[in-house]
DNA sequence: AGGCTGACTATGGAATTGACAAGCCAGTGA
DNA sequence: TCACTGGCTTGTCAATTCCATAGTCAGCCT
């Protein structure tokens, strides 16, 4: 009922998850404010007033939050014009921001699965073929792959 | 560069994500601890000190961690006892808490690609084949579904 | 009876997160 | 020139998260 260990992590006694790269991932985005900043950033929004808004977060938490994941990477701020209007700032996620999207999939399908009612308020669907979209762990070969058929390794 | 909106949800002023499934899913394992203790349970973990001693956090924080836990659900407590021992409790993680899975190794990988300058310390196999597991958004069809093919629908 | 161990609980303090409210500033538009 | 607006910043306050240290408690072992 758990992941298998390999080699010398086999005694989980002897080593620790120093760089544990779950903990550094919480460490950049394990807030609530974040997560959804960055489904929001999904959904199309762009600009400071519209995250806030639409987040339901206050400004002050928006320019904090925009400001650190900006700092890491994960949004880009450029400069855009509207015509006839002064120069602004737009958040757009950068190809790291958008490598969240698995990680966002997968936490709305488990809140969908075992927090609602109701399997939730939204549905995500590949645009093409109308199918449902769900997130899977996968080996090479494209099967799916369970927790009891999961091996830890040491990187190289 | 966006998911696609549709229908009633098209206009992003005229609707509030007021159950979002993500907010709730942040609410309850939206801690670094947390995380870490769903990580070291898939490790293989069960026992309240191990839990501690392993992720790294005080006991304090290990015991208000696990209660909330089992509270909503991802943890069961449950009595066992070693020959010549008294009764403990071990933890161990319930459907709802392995239902956590993708989202686990998603946050994994996304560190390992972005936070990491090697890969990360560890990697995660299929134990059968011996290839790297990853996760992914995939159709009813198997097929992988990128960001821009992803549409929002009201579930009903 | 007394010690040991695993599993907590309690206390205090620092840092982070977030709500609410107010203020500021650079252009437009009138 | 003056109000307005989008886009922030600042300030205050409460709650949460975490660390460190110390203490408790049940029951098994001797």
């Amino acid at each position: 009922m758990s992941m298998k260990l390999d080699g010398v992590l086999s005694d989980r006694n002897r080593w620790q998850a120093t760089r544990c790269s779950i903990g550094k991932a919480m460490e950049v985005v394990g807030t609530r404010s974040a997560m959804l900043l960055i489904r929001e950033a999904f959904y199309g929004t762009t600009r400071f007033d519209d995250f806030a808004r639409r987040v339901g977060i206050t400004e002050a938490v928006t320019a904090t939050r925009l400001r650190e994941l900006v700092e890491v990477g994960v949004f880009a701020k450029r400069p855009y014009r509207e015509p006839g209007r002064r120069t602004r700032h737009e958040y757009v996620l950068t190809d790291m921001g958008r490598g969240l999207l698995p990680t966002v999939v997968a936490l709305m399908q488990w809140g969908d699965t075992y927090l609602q009612d109701d399997g939730g308020p939204l549905r995500i669907v590949d645009d093409r073929t109308g199918s449902p979209v769900h997130v899977q762990l996968l080996n090479d070969t494209g099967d799916e792959v369970g927790l009891d058929e999961l091996r830890v390794k040491v990187n190289r």
